[in-house]
DNA sequence: AGTAAACACATTGTTGACAATCTGTTCAGG
DNA sequence: CCTGAACAGATTGTCAACAATGTGTTTACT
């Protein structure tokens, strides 16, 4: 009923951690056909397949899934939760879109929250938890090791989200998991440095090292620092991106 | 084309300064349905005319508002985005409802964010909303020597949404009115301590003089303090709602 | 030629009918 | 009497057509 022939293979992988899948394997049939395409138009704009700031046409949305306008607007209101999109009534919706100084200032809340969350995990983290985050450390040193760029990604998002839910408050986790995060994997994955991985992954050992000795106060210290560096390294590439972009549109104007 | 015939009766001044009003006098031909009716629903849910917990009826709701289950279901959508209404899918809507725990837990989140909105805006604020501010402290002065509570209400509501606003911070400002306001309104609401405001209104004007000093520090400490004091109150209550609402139950499994 | 109003087109908002799924009940079996 | 499966009813999800609104273009006027 959905068509999948398209360039847009399912990946989705890359939530996997961030939504629990309730099935054990293949979840083929999928609770709401919004949630599926959901899914997808998620990664295309977190790839930038649809570009930051374009428009979203509905019907051609709904077109390209094989589904109806209904299920497509659904899913356009899911992803204005999740800052992805901007909507406004009567005129559409657009892929969002930040100045700089909205990156910078969603990096001051994210470092906020997460410093919050370390905090908090300090405090209430299980022996399981805390033996998860330790194992994923070490896949992530495996991963370096071969060099694997992919996973390191994939493996940064999950070690912010196992401190999230660490935390244990609901309420902190809705807001970042449910409301930032996406926003944020966004710009990271248009806008990431490959040299970071070296330095962040000796970060976040020192993170987990200070939550295992309940030392909430250093943990978020040093959670914000680290995404401080972060924050760094996503806005000099957004300048850069948004001069080349400023550049191109000139040369169009003239011509 | 709306009913308004109802018992419903508008009632938006509530909620007229969490979201800027474009025309200056009455708008009767607002934007979209989804719209009208969403105001209609939250102040429903807020006065706890649709208790928490209960489950929402798509048709029921669209009935009774005299327009169809589309916009209705947008409404709930938003709702939920206001985590005031939790949705399931094939299941339905239920108005949101929270465990003390809970309650606690976005206690602890509003005041962090509230903290830093201080922060910001003591370094940031304009001397125009300095005097804003100043100005709703001294209605609430006169409002309080005249007792009037509805206006207590709405005055701290106003408080707290106009330091967010003088933090700058767009992220900030979408997740905490977008996100927590209306769910902590919920709360204030029905659990609301007719002793408190005159005290809180003291504890507003402190606030007030440490940003005005661009001390963002004090006035970070002051408004996590002042949010404390209004989480025991909420709390207590709740504690007390909830007891009667099991006593409640038992009876009624009983007969 | 530049500006403003009027038009046509495209897109979003809304509706009612139909399909898929869940919930609660009934009925059979142990 | 209790447990479990099948059924019926209600409710949500999806669809396609229609209405309302915004946008861009054309056209008339200064």
């Amino acid at each position: 009923m959905l068509k999948q022939d398209t360039t847009l293979i399912s990946d989705d992988t890359q939530v996997s951690h961030l939504h629990k899948v309730k099935s054990t394997s293949s979840d083929k049939t999928s609770t709401t056909l919004a949630d599926q395409i959901l899914v997808q138009i998620q990664t295309s704009i977190i790839k930038g397949e649809l570009p930051a700031g374009s428009k979203i046409n509905e019907q051609a949305l709904a077109e390209k899934y094989g589904i109806s306008r209904g299920p497509t607007r659904e899913a356009l209101h899911t992803l204005e939760r999740q800052r992805l999109v901007v909507r406004s009534p009567h005129v559409g919706a657009r892929v969002a879109q930040l100045t700089v100084s909205e990156l910078n200032d969603l990096y001051q809340l994210r470092s906020v929250l997460e410093g919050m969350a370390c905090e908090l995990a300090a405090s209430r983290i299980t022996p399981e938890q805390l033996a998860k985050l330790e194992d994923l450390l070490a896949c992530q040193d495996a991963a370096l090791a071969k060099g694997d760029t992919y996973f390191q990604e994939e493996g940064d998002v999950d070690f912010h989200y196992q401190i999230i839910q660490a935390s244990g408050n609901k309420h902190l986790q809705e807001t970042l998991v449910g409301g930032l995060y996406h926003l944020l994997r966004m710009y990271r994955y248009q806008c990431t440095n490959k040299n970071r991985p070296v330095k962040a992954i000796a970060e976040h050992r020192r993170i987990v090292e200070a939550i295992a000795q309940r030392d909430g106060e250093l943990a978020s210290l040093l959670m914000r620092r680290h995404i401080e560096q972060g924050r760094k390294n996503t806005e000099l590439r957004l300048i850069e991106l948004q001069a080349n972009a400023a550049a191109k549109e000139t040369l169009a104007n003239i011509s």
